[in-house]
DNA sequence: AACTCCCATTGACAAATGTCGATATGTGAT
DNA sequence: ATCACATATCGACATTTGTCAATGGGAGTT
């Protein structure tokens, strides 16, 4: 069996309030890994992503204008909407009778961060 | 039924080589949905994201290292193992007897800028 | 009131996923 | 050649996941 390689410095300077520390700078923890795996997911589907990606772009969308671009059923589109706000990367807010969503920038941000990198 | 708000401005400059623009800029395409997906698919694992955790910080790790932290079977952490470096998330090397696994942090950058936010 | 529209929830189903035991392949040492 | 060890693959299983039809609950309109 041989030995390890190449140990990088531990730098793990200040763990920032909306996640974890990036994963390249030292092993994540067991519940960190469990919360980020849960965003990741959330992340891991063509439609989610393309959801996302319209609801950024456009600023602010509500769930009748996302049935058509995605080309899914309103129950699936609320299925996906549900699985983005649960991951805490966007956010509903309720108007009338239309659900508004948009991205929560930060969410995005802490994402990045956890990816290391600088 | 309400119109759309706020459309940013699509500065899709350059598409990268490694992956796709960043999917606050303009929606993303089906196909580049598609493997970004499989990309945060292989990282909405937490299993996945410890063994990404411990290859990085260790900057070269063979199979036989990943077992134990892991806490899980042999065939289990090959399957892991399989489904990053399907990813491009690491890449292995076989020397000897031992397979070594090092991160590719050309595709952690890429999924950065994916995530947009500059 | 009744009607229409938007959205969430439920139930059901096929498909994908994570896990492990058993087995196969390959490498180095004796 | 034989043995020991590291890894990959296969088969099986339970669980999770993506999808939609059907239904229910609000909100606005007539």
């Amino acid at each position: 069996m041989p030995t390890a390689r190449t140990a990088r410095t531990p730098t793990s300077s200040t763990d920032d309030l909306l996640c974890c520390a990036p994963l390249t700078d030292a092993p994540v923890s067991d519940a960190d890994a469990q919360m980020l795996a849960g965003v990741f997911a959330a992340l891991g589907d063509p439609v989610r992503l393309r959801l996302l990606s319209i609801v950024a772009t456009q600023g602010e969308v509500c769930s009748c204008h996302l049935e058509g671009p995605l080309g899914k059923s309103q129950p699936t589109v609320s299925h996906h909407t549900r699985i983005l706000a649960a991951a805490g990367l966007i956010v509903g807010e309720k108007r009338g009778k239309w659900m508004w969503w948009r991205v929560v920038p930060e969410r995005l941000d802490a994402l990045r961060r956890a990816l290391g990198g600088q």
